[in-house]
DNA sequence: CCAGACGTTGTT
DNA sequence: GTCTGG
DNA sequence: CCAGACGTTGTT
DNA sequence: GTCTGG
């Protein structure tokens, strides 16, 4: 599913993204165009289209589709069909006849997923590695909502979840990975949709936790991507993962034995990715989902081995992170954080943002007063339970 | 013929 | 607008 | 998609 | 839980 971007992109970017190179290609009504880190259906996006003439245009229209058979005294609901579903978009009627001739292309920087942890809500964004645009599949059409306007509107289509984001979804919007399937999808209305509408499978995508705070629509600004620290999820019985030390000692890992997060494991062992924050993460999966250890972001740096971060350290960061609940039981060799207690801060500051030379006020989270979190010990039997458990895994296999 | 629907998610 | 259901 | 509200009476 | 608003 789709229903979150980051599109800060500039009318030039997105051009290049879908494949137009730096040409200047007609735009209309841009002057709608908002960059923002939180897009949600109902806001204007730039997407690229045919016109009649079979040239492209960059053309601003709003996200969630209203068809052109709304009626006229009907409230265009833009949450109803912000996206589409790619298998069935053929036989729906709304999007039946928009196939043929309303194909367009959305360039947006990354998109949010929200994982469902116990009764709360955790959002991942998720982006390109090397950080170019992704390009989403989509249908738009017109709405004559009075004599004088027309409300363009269009959707994103879906498609199942990659192997690698299944843990997170089992849905994704449909990404144009190379410029054969923009092209295949923009410009051959008869090609074969089957080799274009799929999952995009490539290693590229990556994805790390995000400030629940970007929840809100009305939360903008850089802080909507910044990475957060997770606690791992409460360990079951019998862990399906186990630690090991790297023998650059650059980070510590656990690993499962799924195979699609098998192979997402090494790729990122082998290529780790450095943040803005210039910590090194690995994303990190359960073959089985139901364990909700969806990631276990490990701060590299001079930590040690078994080496987690220490409990002191673990503090400090947080207290530079803005609102984010955590529970925390990481396992240290001596000691770890806790969880009960969440940090709570109030989002209620106003910033200013400046994206592409636009500034915008927006909402703003407060930084955490460092009152919390609280933490406690744990005892040392536990955690050599847990390695047991490991060792005992890793010499089955 | 007219009336009414036309969608996706996720969760149960 | 177009399709399904009655 | 998520977040936030979800109500009335009576008085100021 | 369900509906409305962004």
């Amino acid at each position: 599913m789709c229903g979150r971007a980051r599109c800060t992109l500039n009318p030039q970017d997105i051009i290049r993204a879908c494949g137009f190179g730096d040409a200047a290609l007609p735009t209309l009504h841009m002057d709608r165009h908002r960059p923002s880190y939180n897009v949600s259906p109902g806001t204007y996006m730039p997407v690229i289209r045919r016109e009649e003439d079979g040239g492209a245009i960059l053309h601003c229209m709003k996200w969630g589709l209203v068809p052109s058979f709304t009626k006229k005294n009907e409230k265009p609901d833009h949450f109803r069909m912000f996206n589409a579903r790619s298998e069935s978009i053929c036989e729906k009627t709304s999007f039946r006849l928009l196939v043929p001739k309303s194909r367009c292309l959305v360039a947006v920087e990354g998109f949010y997923e929200w994982k469902k942890v116990g009764s709360k809500k955790q959002p991942y964004y998720i982006h390109f590695k090397d950080d170019r645009p992704l390009v989403f599949a989509a249908l738009y059409d017109s709405w004559r909502h009075s004599e004088a306007e027309i409300l363009h509107t269009f959707t994103i289509l879906t498609t199942g979840c990659s192997s690698a984001l299944q843990w997170l979804h089992d849905r994704m919007p449909v990404i144009l990975g190379n410029m054969s399937s923009i092209d295949a999808w923009i410009n051959c209305p008869s090609s074969n949709l089957g080799n274009v509408l799929k999952p995009y499978e490539d290693s590229d995508l990556f994805w790390y936790p995000v400030t629940p705070a970007m929840g809100r629509t009305s939360f903008d600004g850089p802080d909507c991507i910044k990475e957060i620290q997770l606690k791992p999820a409460e360990p079951e019985p019998i862990l399906k993962f186990f630690t090991r030390k790297e023998p650059n000692d650059e980070f510590q890992f656990s690993i499962s034995s799924d195979k699609s997060g098998h192979e997402d494991i090494k790729e990122d062992l082998k290529k780790p990715r450095i943040e803005e924050n210039n910590s090194l993460l690995t994303e990190l999966q359960l073959q089985d989902s139901s364990h909700q250890v969806e990631a276990i972001p490990i701060v590299k740096k001079e930590t040690e081995v078994h080496g987690i971060k220490s409990a002191h350290e673990g503090i400090k960061e947080e207290l530079d992170e803005p609102k984010m609940k955590e529970k925390n039981e990481h396992l240290t060799e001596l000691e770890l954080v806790d969880d009960s207690d969440q940090i709570e801060a109030t989002p209620l500051a106003k910033k200013e943002v400046d994206i592409h030379g636009v500034k915008r006020e927006h909402e703003q989270f407060e930084v955490n007063d460092g009152l919390f979190p609280k933490k406690k010990r744990m005892s040392t039997k536990n955690v050599e339970d847990k390695q047991t458990t490991i060792l005992s895994y890793f010499t089955k296999h």
